[in-house]
DNA sequence: CGCATTTTTGATCAAGTTCAATATCAGTGG
DNA sequence: CCACTGATATTGAACTTGATCAAAAATGCG
């Protein structure tokens, strides 16, 4: 069952138990992928969308001469890639960064859907333009932020995120990232990553240990990486498409 | 009459007479914005999108304490948020770099057509997924490219997406963006911007002059940019959609 | 022509990189 | 339980890319 997806939908519209239902019979495969094997490489042709169920992913680039983009990353309800099977080859890959559950959701399945249920397509649209802007924001970070600010933007956005699907705790989470996975997903390198991580915690705006981030002031952590939430689209702005509770 | 559009959406698949109809018919209102006016800011409610028929325009954020990202850049042809009125506000601008033509599409006459129209349909996403690889390549471009690649990268890119809705020269086309709007967009200060654009002139991969570039050996800028040209997903990928010419 | 915008140049400075070494940690097999 | 191994994290020192500040030159346009 794709609960994680639902609940994550479920930010956007309350969805009714057809609508569930809709999205469970979409699954048409399950696979489990083992930490470090690719999902998906760039060149393959993708006949269907993956769907994390579990665990943590990322798309990459290589550059010709090696160097890594980490592009985005995957947390347990995120979707991969709506509607990628109309394109001939993909332009990127996608890694698992710990062991992977995932579902394969075929394009009929995914076609379907989209003819026969109105508010679960609007969701799916909401999870896409939310994906987008998420991206468009890692493109401000890049840009604009400084490292510390980089790093702290990255954080608020992922305790927002794992939430909304009920991965955090209080105010921390797992985080199963190493330094270099950091780096290549901010453009950092590692060696200056490690010194922002201690001036993050010297300033008192985070706890890592063993895999664990601990926020323990996020608006704190917020003002000083200029977060601003508006982009993840969090506060149920489809409500409006609430499915009732009778059905 | 959406002129670049449709050709934009034929470097996918081919219409017929009826899709491009359809399209025409989605437009409800023209509108033209002057140079440095905002087409939609931060907070508006979005009910509309628009399309670009002419001048450039470009996606913005500021931070709080003023600095500025670019993070799309808009030419002729390129809409620019498809289905944004489902998000309940605009969670970044969107500004005229020129005077800028454009046509607002109703929410209404976009979902008629996903209604009636499958091949459209499916060029409209295609388009939504090009955007998004080249979102994703920005980040690419900021977060792993040097200031001289990551110019030469852009000026890539611009030229095949100019080409694909026939505004290219031969080797050149009109670029109007001032070295600070370059500098905002590459994440940059426009001091480097300056003097890597010399950099690019005196290696004889670029000339720029009164608003005109041309790129004199487009291999060259792109072995020296490392730019791929695959997420731009250009060479009619879609042709097994295309309407017969009977239509 | 005159004014505002844009481009160019020079000098200094800072953020972040690179390279190389060391320390720590997690897991594995004995 | 411990020693061994490979991966990850940490530290130091030298270096480089690109930023900042400030001024001058060029350009465009009414």
């Amino acid at each position: 069952m794709p609960h994680y997806f639902i609940r994550k939908l479920e930010q956007f519209t309350k969805l009714s138990c057809d609508d569930r239902q809709a999205l469970e019979n979409a699954v048409c495969k399950r696979r489990t992928i083992a930490k470090h094997a690719d999902i998906i490489s760039e060149g393959d042709d993708p006949h269907h969308v993956n769907l994390i169920l579990d665990g943590w992913a990322c798309r990459y680039k290589h550059l010709d001469d090696g160097r890594r983009q980490i592009i985005s990353l995957f947390v347990p309800g995120d979707l991969c890639d709506s509607h990628v099977y109309l394109l001939r080859e993909m332009d990127h890959s996608i890694v698992a960064l710990t062991p992977v559950r995932l579902a394969e959701i075929s394009r009929a399945a995914l076609e379907q859907v989209a003819n026969d249920n109105v508010r679960v397509t609007k969701a799916l649209w909401w999870n896409t333009l939310v994906t987008v802007a998420v991206q468009r924001e890692w493109t401000v970070n890049l840009g604009q932020r400084t490292a510390l600010e980089r790093l702290g933007h990255l954080f608020c956005e992922l305790f927002l995120r794992l939430r909304g699907v009920g991965l955090t705790d209080g105010p921390s989470y797992e985080l199963p990232l190493t330094q270099v996975e950091l780096a290549d997903a901010l453009g950092l390198s590692n060696v200056h990553i490690n010194r922002t991580l201690q001036d993050l915690r010297r300033a008192g705006l985070i706890v890592l240990k063993g895999g664990r981030l601990t926020i323990p002031d996020f608006d704190a952590l917020q003002r000083a990486s200029l977060f601003n939430p508006n982009y993840l689209h969090i506060d149920r702005e489809g409500r409006h498409f609430d499915a009732d509770g009778s059905v």
